[in-house]
DNA sequence: GTTTGGGACTGATCCACATCAGTCAGCGTC
DNA sequence: GACGCTGACTGATGTGGATCAGTCCCAAAC
């Protein structure tokens, strides 16, 4: 369950224990009560809604493989993505915060998570209150990374919207091993950022092509590649300080 | 410094104490240590920034009086307003969370703000964990804001933007007595509506015209009137659920 | 082995909103 | 009383991206 790292320090193996001790190092006491948390695996299939707007007092889950987007719909059935999730992250903290369920959450391909109950999250803060911070942290973090999506569709063009929005997952997926400055592989349809990204499919389609054609990323058959990762960056303004929070920064 | 409500409850005077008090139930001791973090008032004029994207370390502010907004700047001199923050309201919380600004925040009016130092805030949680929670309710609320904001800025056009923003500031207001169904008084530019909700000013001012045009609302020297709120918040497809959390949810 | 359906991709057309280039009223200032 | 500034407001023109209406390819279904 523990697996040991350079000088002692325990890591619990699971992405969450990891990026939480990225932000707060973690004694072995308060990595139990996480352990804890993670009472009851469950997988769900892609395409089936695990959370539905409006519902309340859901549980929370945290996604340990597989993607998943959440997203919001509008009386006129557009929809707005909000937010994909990759391994690591929290799903619905946000309903469990507030006892009621603001947005959907759908599995893009089949996933498999734990199931976090509200109470034993809240009491796992009263024994823990380290962990809470912990907590805090990756909201805000959720926070930011919303925040930047939110300029990228008041402010930005379609195709330096596109870029950012390829080169944020890439950094994400980088800080849980599955990408690197080469590229990712991406089970995303365009469809789905068209949905993330504000724009039609249509054009998203075409911004790809603009983009591949330009020399900067290349997305096909399921994989991104970054055909020259820098001026891509540059293209697309693209600052990471709000994603890689490296080392502890709380004692 | 406190004020005695109800059935012996002790309330806090303050905006904040009020928020949270909404979602948990706090105790005196609870109270007492919130107030402690209350530790110096200060007072910033109109126009001039408190804090800067990009610094490190900064500390967070409760808003007491006044407003101010929170933007992102990008490289070619556009800017978004992420959000804006009427009293009670926390000012640069992620700042501190995340140990560096990934925004700037501008007051608007002269303000009246206590200053809340990081490590202040996290004691404060080790000490009344149930605080913690509270404190990331608060987040999680701010976080709903901002999601909903995205979607209008992604997929909603720019009337229904307009009246959905005039709408959810509306109801923000009434939370802390500063406004009703007939309307609120509103310190806003056109300028500042339009880097908010992703238009050109002129555009805004189009908009305005229009939903007055409509007998919808009127937005003129400072002051928002609705003029039909339900046919309004029906145009709008406005939900405050995410909002109006009403009574101590936590026991 | 034909059908069905989903995803990528494209050209033509349309319109919502931006941009440009102003006017006008109010207000402080020298 | 002229000057400058800021915010509200407007008409003309331009454009980015939506929408419509398809094609092509491939994999699964029957």
């Amino acid at each position: 369950m523990f697996s040991i790292l350079r000088k002692g320090t325990i890591i619990e193996t699971r992405p969450l224990a990891r990026k939480l001790g990225a932000f707060v190092a973690l004694s072995e006491a308060e990595l139990l009560v996480l352990e804890r948390l993670h009472k009851r695996r469950r997988t769900f299939v892609a395409g089936c809604d695990l959370v539905h707007q409006g519902q309340a007092d859901q549980a929370a889950y945290i996604l340990l493989s597989g993607w998943a987007c959440s997203y919001k719909l509008l009386h006129d059935g557009q929809r707005q993505i909000v937010d994909f999730q990759i391994p690591g992250d929290f799903l619905g903290l946000r309903s469990v915060v507030l006892h009621v369920s603001d947005h959907s959450i759908e599995p893009i391909t089949d996933i498999e998570v734990t199931e976090v109950h509200g109470s034993d999250l809240f009491e796992a803060f009263t024994e823990t209150p380290r962990l809470a911070t912990a907590v805090l942290w990756t909201a805000s973090r959720d926070e930011a990374m919303v925040v930047e999506h939110l300029v990228g569709i008041g402010r930005r063009g379609a195709a330096e919207r596109m870029a950012h929005f390829l080169l944020e997952l890439g950094a994400r997926l980088s800080l849980v091993g599955m990408g690197d400055e080469g590229g990712y592989d991406c089970p995303l349809t365009q469809y789905l950022i068209a949905d993330a990204i504000g724009l039609s499919a249509v054009h998203v389609n075409r911004v790809l092509r603009q983009l591949r054609e330009q020399g900067m990323v290349t997305f096909r058959e399921g994989h991104v590649t970054f055909d020259n990762y820098d001026r891509l960056a540059e293209f697309a303004d693209f600052e990471v300080s709000y994603l890689d929070q490296i080392g502890p920064l709380l004692k």
